[in-house]
DNA sequence: GCTAAATACGGAAACGATTGCACATTTTAT
DNA sequence: ATAAAATGTGCAATCGTTTCCGTATTTAGC
């Protein structure tokens, strides 16, 4: 329906060629200055827009990047994709976004859609339910351009963005350990994923290093309803086997944890203290008592990955990704959740 | 680089013309049953995936919705995403997503950029500095589907989507009045938004029938930075001239203004009360007091948004989006930042 | 003054799909 | 038995770019 001119009506008006008028707008050295000049400014005023698709056909890349996260209202993956957006935008590319809504189904029809080359990069984290990861594995064999970011899967070797989150796990449980917490819990989404795995190694490993026994019935796995979560939580506090800390895995739980303590008539942080990975600082501060964080570089991450995509794809004759993990450091920032004053 | 096989191939290991294998694929009447089966299992076998951009050239659509969108930091546009792309994705459209930054220049560029036919539709609500709405109407001329929602342009005849927004600002005063405020101050992000002038009416409608007359130093336009916009409310609380009550008609400033709170020794609801349009209930629940909202159906108005394009987009011979505004009533919870108990 | 190179441009193929038209074969009608 | 219609398939144009060639004109070199 929007159909303005197309390269042949505007060489058509200036007299000339399409070849020439596609050479001239595209600066080639073959036009000579005082056509180019001509060509461009009979563009401008005819307003000339190439069609995205027959360049796209004719060049096979699409200037689009994808983006798949596994939910849209969190503030780290907000942040992300703004810092994904903020970097290749700049070079003139668009961003497909996708939410998986932490459905591996889902997560693999929008990994097959994209395989027909609609965009020329995927930039992802994966789902909580993601444990077969064939789908993947079969896009980066193809050498399709994949990156992934804090939910990677190691098993590909691809360039993947993280925190340090080995060392956050354990700053985290160490500094609750310091506070004088004995018993803390460590909730997470999914055993499955790559961050909550290097999240509990270093809740662990700070809890061996403190002499502490870690006690399996003190990791809780959640799932996606906030109320079921919230529950489990609350009969967590209110328990024989109650702890006095929690490091939550993500951002959501820690609000379950919120939740869960209003309905019980524990005082955070003298009955229990918790820190959390957390992005929304605003939110933070706000919360009641305000929450001890472990910030993740959201803004950073995005930029990262889209940067390297950006080089991949803009320069001539790229390498292949390569097969590293690069580490942007969180940091911790202490509130009242964790300091009994 | 991604470059499965394409439909001339498929066609050559079938022994049967391109046009053949293209007509069955899209199952036309004029192709046998049995040969269907064969190319579609054949199709299948050699995972042949239709290049999207021949098809788009060819078609002149391509199956691609843009959504533009003032931040992605809030859990109203991401809802409202959430919905449009439960819709859409059914559907096999995809979402192209931009973000403005609240930024005229930002959204015009963006805005240019979609002429050229990468999406066949736009959804959006504007940034809080759009007053040249030139390049909109520019749009809508050419004959491009837009829809708006929240933050619309009344002076495009399309159809919109918002939330009664005018009764929401009136009850939401009313109520702030019938719990006792005499002195109520109304936050907004700009007086340009569409919304900010409706909530106002609203507001003003509820202060006149309460016999209260308004003072314009109530009004507190923000701005884009989250501590200049505290530190204006902040003055306002300690200043001469403090209101009793606050009306305000974005999530983010009800946030600014818990911190500001903070920053005086001024107790929620005693010394003030504050009602907010607010999509985040978790959030809500959880400030301390918690926050009595005017909460949007975002889900919902992404959903309905989408299921007119799609529409639009989908049966043959469709009108032009119908010069409507369509509301989606809000709901307005009384938590405890407006009850004293 | 004649060849060689440089300059500036046009013609046409190609990207991968869809589709109007033609055509051969089979079926139906008379 | 023959014309007409129905069926199933192929050819080629088309969408709007880019780019490989080819070529005409000018400039340079000796």
């Amino acid at each position: 329906m929007s159909t303005g001119v197309n390269l042949k009506e505007l060489a058509a008006e200036l007299k000339l060629s399409p070849s020439t008028v596609s050479r001239a707008l595209n600066d080639s050295y073959e036009i000579s200055e005082a056509t180019k000049k001509k060509v461009i400014s009979m563009a401008e005023k005819l307003n000339y827009q190439p069609n995205p698709f027959a360049r796209s056909l004719r060049e096979n890349k699409s200037k689009t990047i994808a983006v798949v996260i596994p939910e849209r209202m969190s503030n780290f993956f907000s942040k992300v994709v703004d810092g994904i957006e903020e970097v290749t935008q700049e070079h003139g590319y668009h961003l497909l976004v996708y939410c998986t809504h932490e459905d591996v189904d889902r997560e693999k029809k929008i990994v097959n859609l994209l395989m027909n080359g609609r965009a020329d990069a995927i930039v992802m984290s994966v789902s909580s339910q993601t444990s077969d990861i064939s789908h993947l594995t079969r896009l980066h064999e193809r050498g399709f351009p994949l990156v992934f970011f804090d939910r990677i899967c190691p098993a590909i070797p691809t360039t993947k963005f993280i925190t340090n989150d080995y060392e956050s796990g354990f700053e985290g449980t160490k500094h609750l350990i310091q506070q004088g917490c004995r018993k803390i819990a460590f909730l997470m989404l999914s055993k499955e994923l790559s961050i909550t795995k290097e999240r509990h190694r270093g809740y662990l490993d700070a809890l061996r290093q403190a002499g502490l026994s870690p006690e399996p019935q003190l990791n809780i796995t959640c799932c996606q309803e906030e109320e079921e979560n919230i529950e489990s939580i609350r009969k967590l506090l209110t328990g024989p086997n109650r702890p006095d800390g929690i490091l939550s895995s993500v951002e959501k739980l820690a609000l379950a944890t919120y939740h869960a303590v209003k309905r019980t008539d524990l005082k955070i942080p003298n009955d229990l203290k918790i820190i959390s990975f957390f992005s929304n600082l605003s939110i933070a501060s706000l919360l009641n008592p305000s929450l001890t964080t472990i910030t993740q570089p959201a803004f950073s991450i995005g930029e990262e990955c889209a940067k390297l995509l950006i080089k991949k794809l803009t320069k001539p004759r790229q390498p292949d990704l390569p097969n590293q993990v690069i580490t942007i450091p969180s940091h911790i920032t202490i509130r009242s959740s964790t300091i009994v004053l």
